[in-house]
DNA sequence: ATGTGACTATAAGTCCGTA
DNA sequence: ATACGGACTTATAGTCACA
């Protein structure tokens, strides 16, 4: 799994736990919508600087959207 | 501190735990020497995957070059 | 062995849409 | 509410000569 795409999923982890929309997240961050669309799809390879923009806006630590993917407990069930 | 700051001073950190120089580095990332100078100086800003590449070369995980930077212990010494 | 300014090619990031 | 495309502006990637 690619790193942009490890980081994507962290964030849209991330932002539905907090029951966010992407426009919503757009909104917080400052970034345009089609944008946060394509970091968490994992076809933008963004730099420090905006992982740190949507860090901010989600309220959590950089490396929370760099850590490792839990396998989905549901896929054990 | 700049995130650009931070993660520089974090990879710095690393290379000289190392004992490696910037050249070095840049052998074992395949980035330009100049640039790794630059990016320990917090005046470049890296995508994600310039930053997967340097953790890979410096064997350290990603989140430790976001780790908050602490106080040098001689400070208090 | 490292810092710096300048450079070109490429990608980041924005904004307009459509589905 | 999200994916995806095209066109656009700005910044980064990557490199060099020199201090």
């Amino acid at each position: 799994m690619s790193i942009q795409l490890l980081f994507g999923q962290n964030v849209r982890l991330a932002r539905e736990k907090k029951g966010w929309s992407q426009d919503r997240l757009s909104d917080e961050s400052g970034l345009h919508r089609t944008y946060i669309s394509g970091i968490e799809r994992g076809v933008r390879n963004p730099t420090i600087e905006i992982v740190q923009q949507v860090a901010v806006a989600l309220d959590v630590d950089i490396q929370e959207l760099f850590a490792d993917l839990k396998v989905k407990a549901s896929f054990y069930d």
